[in-house]
DNA sequence: TAGGAACTGGACCGTGCAGTCCAACGCAGA
DNA sequence: TCTGCGTTGGACTGCACGGTCCAGTTCCTA
């Protein structure tokens, strides 16, 4: 017997359908240039599935998406991010995310690009994106310590600020390089921010 | 005798004070979350009025509006931004720059927010926002150019990626900082940008 | 002071889109 | 085979919003 809102593993292959090309149209025409009927074509679906599947809508929908979003773009950067104790370790992680963003065409950050509209249009939306830019910052912060443990690098700065520097370099890097169509705003915007690694520790 | 589309000064004025609030709803509620109708409203003008002044509709009025934004963005650095030759003087223009941004509430920067949307939705604002990164990207190069004429950086430093990693710091630390409502990222993303101007010159 | 152009008000229209509803299908377990 | 829930299809509704139209007003200029 089973209970409320419980899905069968068809119903998961298709509400996964649903949230992915949804990510896909946000990414490529933002929130409010995507409408359930541009998804319910692609998924081939219908719309009572839409809302079967997100009884709360197209807000609902979005905030699945940007869950889901969040957890590919760290799953993109394994598995560096979780080591990123030399300066080796940095520029494959550098590598693997330029190469998600720009070689796989997105050109822009599935995260960065929801933050602008979340925050006017949904609040609920807003936490969850600060929430994934935290849980991001806090894996980069990790690194940086890992560095000064490793006595690689200076132990007086400050990790949370080299990871919100870094951070920032990415998302705003993103914002430069979209309308030209060129990957060097973002490249030089990462590596500037990656000098900060290149303090060693004092002896 | 009068011609073709000519405004009088009260016709000026009327036009004006649509873009400013056009502008004030854009950088709260987005392009697609801003309404022809809300602008009305809150400008005590007739959709006639709207259409009169702008008649290629709301794309030529979002686009008079990007123009008047990034006139506004470079006006609020003066005169900072046109010297930028001392360190002294950078950190002038930072302080400038981040009370523009959050000392008057705004939390975002009224270009890069159009910057993602645009890229979507309108290539030829797409093209309008590119050229407002030009252009500001330039002056801050320029002033780059003036700290190595006086002396104060190293020459090797190549200005063009300075300019482009501060402004992505700029960009990127508002993205950062307008979920969380907290300046902080902001200010760490720059200040780390900035420390590129402390490489002092070879003797 | 008359003419005309710039300016203004607001009713109206068409459409695109989020969300509703209900009937039908399929796949388990009893 | 029956029963019931998860699943699916698609017509339908309501309305928000961009855009049109035309009549009326203001104001410059000759």
């Amino acid at each position: 017997m089973r209970h409320v809102a419980e899905l069968t593993e068809r119903g998961r292959r298709t509400r996964q359908r649903i949230v992915e090309e949804t990510g896909r149209q946000i990414l490529a025409a933002g929130i409010g240039g995507t409408t359930l009927d541009d998804v319910r074509a692609a998924t081939l679906t219908s719309k009572s599935q839409l809302f079967h599947y997100f009884p709360g809508g197209k807000t609902e929908l979005v905030r699945a998406v940007a869950e889901w979003e969040g957890g590919q773009l760290l799953a993109a950067q394994e598995p560096h991010v979780h080591d990123l104790s030399t300066r080796a370790s940095w520029e494959a992680w550098r590598a693997a995310l330029v190469d998600y963003y720009i070689g796989q065409g997105r050109w822009a950050c599935p995260i960065g690009s929801l933050a602008t509209e979340a925050a006017a249009r949904d609040p609920g939306l807003a936490a969850t994106v600060a929430g994934a830019f935290t849980a991001w910052a806090d894996l980069l912060a990790a690194g940086v310590v890992r560095m000064q443990q490793a006595g690689e690098l200076d132990a007086s700065v400050d990790p949370r600020r080299i990871a919100a520097s870094v951070l920032s370099a990415i998302q705003g890097g993103l914002v430069l390089s979209q309308p030209l169509r060129d990957p060097w705003p973002l490249e030089a915007a990462l590596d500037q921010a990656l000098h900060a690694l290149d303090a060693p520790a004092r002896g």
